[in-house]
DNA sequence: CTTCCTGCAAAGGCTTTGCAAAGCT
DNA sequence: AGCTTTGCAAAGCCTTTGCAGGAAG
């Protein structure tokens, strides 16, 4: 039997209370809540999205106003990560605790989003970043392009 | 005597006239304000700084609701893009029209921007959405860094 | 009991929209 | 003339903030 995720929630939960603690800050049910739902995600979510989960578990439901106070929170405990889609305007999120660094394909049609991994990128990356005299401490890498059936769609035409 | 990148601006402006006729809409002196303004950043900005570098000018004064209705004309004519987009909440762009493909290096200390190119990237990201089956028409590639300054303030604390 | 959290409501900042007057062609 | 464009003001949207009652340690 594998490794449930579950488990990996529970350290997840762990890591976050390390945080709070060491901020002197509190692990109430309410950021408990709110963690779980942002880690119960395979995706992307918007701050919308955590609100419909909350909304739907019935535990008790957050606030928006403390979903927004939370998530930085649980960036800062490493829980979750800021993902950057190109839409530009929408903020997504996505879990970050124990999963591998990976980066973003995504179909220009139908917005589909395959997600990959290229030791080839980082180590390039930060060459470049030596270059200019930086020390790399994060990137954000998205392909924009058009699936396999996106494109029989547009030479259909 | 080298080219001087006012004629540059009149081609630019030429196709923003050719997208304008193509969709059956006005070249204005409006719009063309805009697109003069818009042209002028050598680097980034943002709406607020397109107001401020019309009001500068003598030029009629645009509205801030006109701006804001014609960036995406620009953008589609290719003269402007967006940029930064790991900035997250604020939108910025950039010239477009004749310039080289770049990338950019971001320091999350000062938010200094250095630009790069780095054709290997291009070859590779090619090669990653191939093997997915994607036909790749773009990319956002920011790195983000320490500069050298930022890191000596850390270093010095 | 002291300090922190939370919901609520209100304010903020940026962007978009509806409308009537002005401007092109 | 018949359309588009513009300024203006108002509405929208998402996010943040101040506050007073409620919870946690």
């Amino acid at each position: 039997m594998p490794e449930s995720s579950s488990e990996s929630v529970e350290r997840a939960l762990g890591r976050f209370r390390g945080l709070l603690k060491r901020k002197r800050l509190r692990f109430s049910s309410v950021r408990e809540a709110i963690a779980r739902a942002a880690l119960g995600y395979e995706g992307h979510f918007e701050v919308n999205d955590l609100m419909g989960s909350l909304t739907n578990a019935n535990v008790k439901d957050a606030h928006l106003a403390t979903v927004y106070r939370t998530l930085p929170l649980l960036v800062e405990a490493g829980l979750i990560q800021p993902a950057l889609l190109s839409s530009g305007e929408r903020r997504f999120y996505e879990r970050a605790f124990e999963r591998a660094h990976h980066d973003h394909l995504i179909c220009v049609g139908c917005s589909k989003v395959v997600e990959f991994e290229f030791e080839a990128f980082e180590v390039l990356q930060r060459d470049v970043a030596r270059r200019y005299g930086f020390e790399l401490v994060g990137h954000v890498h998205e392909l924009l392009g058009r699936c396999e059936a996106c494109r029989e769609k547009v030479t259909a035409q």
